[in-house]
DNA sequence: TAAATTCGAGGACATTTGTCCTTTTTGCTA
DNA sequence: TAGCAAAAAGGACAAATGTCCTCGAATTTA
């Protein structure tokens, strides 16, 4: 719970003991390479803090391939958001690369506790106005940049990343192709 | 205000007496064709619902071009959300497209907001999630079309702004150059 | 451990998109 | 309304990326 305390002490000031008030709410898990936190098509209960490991988020586009939109790492939120903010069913489904804990929370805990204490409220929504900043980041990012632009950001933004996931995975996850990422890392490599 | 009461009770439920408790906080302001409502350098110190009109959102890239990252239309909200929040410089300047017609809402009467009522910390969440959620679907879009699929799509879904915008400002936000958009439109009236 | 399967590299060619430029159209203003 | 400037269209060629394929290495499974 440690690192999941400092996360939330980055967002908002929060003595120890205040965490200690919530922490019951919270619960740790393992996830098994390849299983899933969430899956397309249910409605997802959970949302999670990465405590270690990494996962990979897709969906299925019209042409039946998946598109990996995200990658989640260590100290790092990750849930299927749509589908948990609505309670509705799940468009993404989110996959464990490796062995992974989390350190999870229900849905109607986290709606007990925005009831509960205006300072979860203010938590909630200082992450949902994070996740927005990170996610107009990759947005602005990843439409303006080629092929090689986006590869070597991914390179130096998230390294781990590149090391543990599948060439395909990182191909859908940068909008290219297999064959274009094999031709970006040849050249690199020269 | 109508239309923005309006716009709040899609959020969260609201009575007309809740609403004109606080509807003091909000001014509401014109715009003029091509005038900013945030510029690049400057600190952003409002949020603003368009009652009217057309506003266009871009940064400069590091070839100095403007790139387009968003267009945002009446009954939305617009901001330079990243110095907002932040109270930082804006790396975002926000332009009206046409003359426009805005409801806005300070940096420190919205924080007076958020500290008198949990209702408005609720808006606020909700909003910062919705805003989430649209900037996600815009990104594994444009990532994942191809130029012609990209424009099609804003056609059926941003057709005002299609009309509206320059093929210049089109192209930078749907990441592909004034010479593609230029063969797409040609293909499509043939 | 052998066979089967998956995964990544890369060849050959097609298609898409970009670059640089000129021409045409549009809209403004003097 | 004539003249100018800005915006849009589009020609010619280059570069980037995609498609379809084969091959060999790595990994899994029987």
């Amino acid at each position: 719970m440690e690192s999941f305390k400092l996360f939330l002490k980055s967002i908002v000031p929060l003595s120890d003991q205040e965490f200690e008030k919530y922490s019951q709410y919270f619960k740790t898990r393992t996830l098994a390479r390849n299983s899933y936190f969430a899956e397309i098509g249910k409605t997802s209960h959970e949302a999670a803090f990465i405590k270690k490991g990494l996962l990979r988020t897709y969906y299925i586009n019209e042409k039946s391939e998946e598109v990996t939109s995200c990658f989640c790492a260590e100290n790092n939120l990750t849930a299927s958001y749509k589908s948990f903010i609505s309670q509705q069913h799940s468009e993404l489904s989110i996959q464990a690369v490796e062995d992974t804990e989390l350190i999870t929370i229900s849905y109607n805990d986290l709606q007990n506790l925005y009831q509960k204490s205006p300072l979860w409220q203010n938590i909630g929504r200082t992450i949902a106005e994070r996740q927005y900043m990170v996610m107009e980041q990759y947005a602005s990012v990843l439409c303006n940049e080629t092929a090689k632009e986006k590869y070597m950001r991914m390179l130096k933004e998230q390294p781990a990343v590149v090391n543990k996931a599948s060439v395909n995975d990182i191909a859908s996850y940068l909008g290219i192709t297999r064959r274009t990422l094999s031709r970006i890392r040849k050249e690199i490599s020269l």
